[in-house]
RNA sequence: GGAGACGUGGCCGAGUGGUCGAAGGCGCUCCCCUGCUAAGGGAGUAUACCUCAUAAGGGUAUCGAGGGUUCGAAUCCCUUCGUCUCCGCCA
């Protein structure tokens, strides 16, 4: 959510940052909402002033036993009460008014965040690993011959329908040493805090992250109350909901990896084959919860334990810059990490890191207090650290050979028994 | 799921319709006293918003949250969220 305060301060800056997401000026209308807002609200609340003054002698009159004063008094701030609650419900809504329309402005980029209107406009900034010469056709994750037997996506859609698979054996396994040996790796070297998270939330959640009240048909909703998250950035953003957090608590460097749910909506006809694009899946996923200070620090440092983890896999990647027109809703800057595919002989998004600055701490109402100084908003950040199966893809794909088996990156041996390949069969040996 | 109890400031805790943003204690900050330490004395110690000269000052709201009753609510009523106890169920 925006600073109004920022706004009636910087207009223009508003209007042209907002204006490189390929908005319309609208600082001009927020300021008029904002100045009738606070004429209707002052004259509210010089009213219930003058009802409480008024209170105050009825009850003066009342402790010193003039029981006339006291009913006469007691008559006359009756009289005004109609008036003072109409008031009352005008301020009320001409806030409301305001800070939905605040709610439901995305947040501004950085300054030097690349122009663009789509993904076309993102800009590369570094490249990782080499993709391996193949002396045959490269196959896509479900292609290949040892493995294909092992991604059910009939039985999948005969239980949920599209877009959900069902894994087995030798890649049920690898999916979940993934997730074993991102998350130790987190854990272990990159000192972040481990953390298991609710998937059902209710909506607070969802509006402090951002995902309501836009984005309500990307998301489930289930039982009349509760959401399945569609990441962990909202369970874990959400830990300091309302809170006033210790200045020496930050920063805060959480992952957890979860189920994660998306409806798709919008995505018809895209990615259809495979599992890259799942109602269900399974992410790790990192935020940071920090000073305003730090923020930009520390989105370097959540896309560099991203891209480890590409880097212990052998996985060539290459690391985008999102341009302006290509970021989601609360972000100021995005780095997307894109992931070596061989069968589809292109990088595809695997992780995507912001920061949001004080976007979402905004609606959450989350703040730190450093020593003695005045609360201040805190800034967050959120990672895939990463999306577990398209890792899984990348993995297969890439160590596919031409006999159809397939190898697997040395990180993972010691969590696959010691098994260090997939054999023809579809065997871990 | 059923029954009951409870939810007050950084923490503990008083307050059951009237001047309560809220006694008292702890903690913290500053000052005084004390040749270190301990003890003692004094002052201060919430947040948001509105107004205003980005001063001083004034105002509104906030006692889990949201409504209501009343001239007036931390105190009464309703709803809701949460915590605890007992029962049920369950991994």
């Amino acid at each position: 959510m925006h600073n109004i305060q920022f706004i009636r301060e910087n207009p223009s800056e508003f209007d042209a940052l907002l204006g490189k997401r390929g908005l319309e000026p609208c600082a001009e209308s927020i300021i008029e909402i904002d100045k009738k807002r606070r004429e209707i609200i002052h004259s509210a609340e010089t009213a219930k002033a003058e009802q409480n003054a008024a209170s105050k002698e009825v009850g003066a009159a009342k402790a010193r036993g003039d029981e006339e004063e006291f009913q006469r008094l007691r008559a006359l701030v009756g009289e005004k009460k109609a008036e003072i609650a109409q008031a009352e419900i005008d301020a009320k809504t001409a806030d409301d008014e305001l800070r939905n329309l605040l709610m439901s402005i995305p947040n501004l980029p950085f300054e030097d965040v690349p122009n663009g209107a789509d993904e076309n406009d993102n800009v590369e900034i570094r490249k990782w690993g080499i993709p391996a010469a193949l002396n045959f056709d490269a196959k896509e994750h479900f292609e290949i011959a040892s493995i294909a037997q092992h991604f059910d996506f009939e039985r999948a859609a005969r239980l949920s329908g599209s877009r959900f698979v069902i894994l087995r054996g030798a890649i049920a396994r690898l999916h979940r040493a993934l997730g074993q040996f991102m998350i130790d790796l987190h854990v272990n070297e990159h000192e972040l805090d481990e953390v298991f998270t609710p998937v059902l939330v209710r909506d607070e959640a969802l509006y402090g992250t951002g995902q309501l009240p836009k984005f309500a048909e990307d998301s489930y909703k289930v039982d009349g109350e509760h959401w399945l998250i569609p990441t962990a950035e909202v369970t874990l953003t959400n830990m300091v909901y309302g809170e006033i957090v210790d200045g020496a608590e930050l920063p805060m460097r959480m992952v957890a990896q979860t189920q994660c749910f998306r409806s798709e909506a919008g995505s018809a006809g895209r990615d259809t084959t495979g599992m890259l694009r799942q109602h269900q899946f399974e992410k790790v996923e990192m935020v940071t919860i920090c000073d305003p200070n730090t923020s930009h620090e520390e989105l370097e440092r959540m896309t560099k334990c991203a891209e480890t983890i590409l880097q212990k896999l052998e996985l060539p990647y290459r690391t985008v810059a999102l341009c302006t027109g290509d970021m989601g809703f609360g972000a100021r800057r995005t780095y997307d990490i894109e992931v070596w595919l061989p069968g589809q002989n292109t990088y595809r998004e695997i992780s995507s890191c912001s920061n949001c600055g004080d976007f979402q701490a905004r609606r959450m109402n989350s703040r730190f207090r450093a020593d003695d100084s005045k609360p201040e908003f805190l800034h967050t950040l959120n990672g895939s650290g990463l999306a577990i199966g398209r890792c899984l893809i990348a993995v297969v794909e890439n160590g596919q050979q031409a006999d159809g088996s397939v190898n697997l990156p040395e990180v993972l041996h010691k969590y696959l028994g010691g098994a260090t390949k997939i054999d023809i069969s579809g065997k871990l040996i």
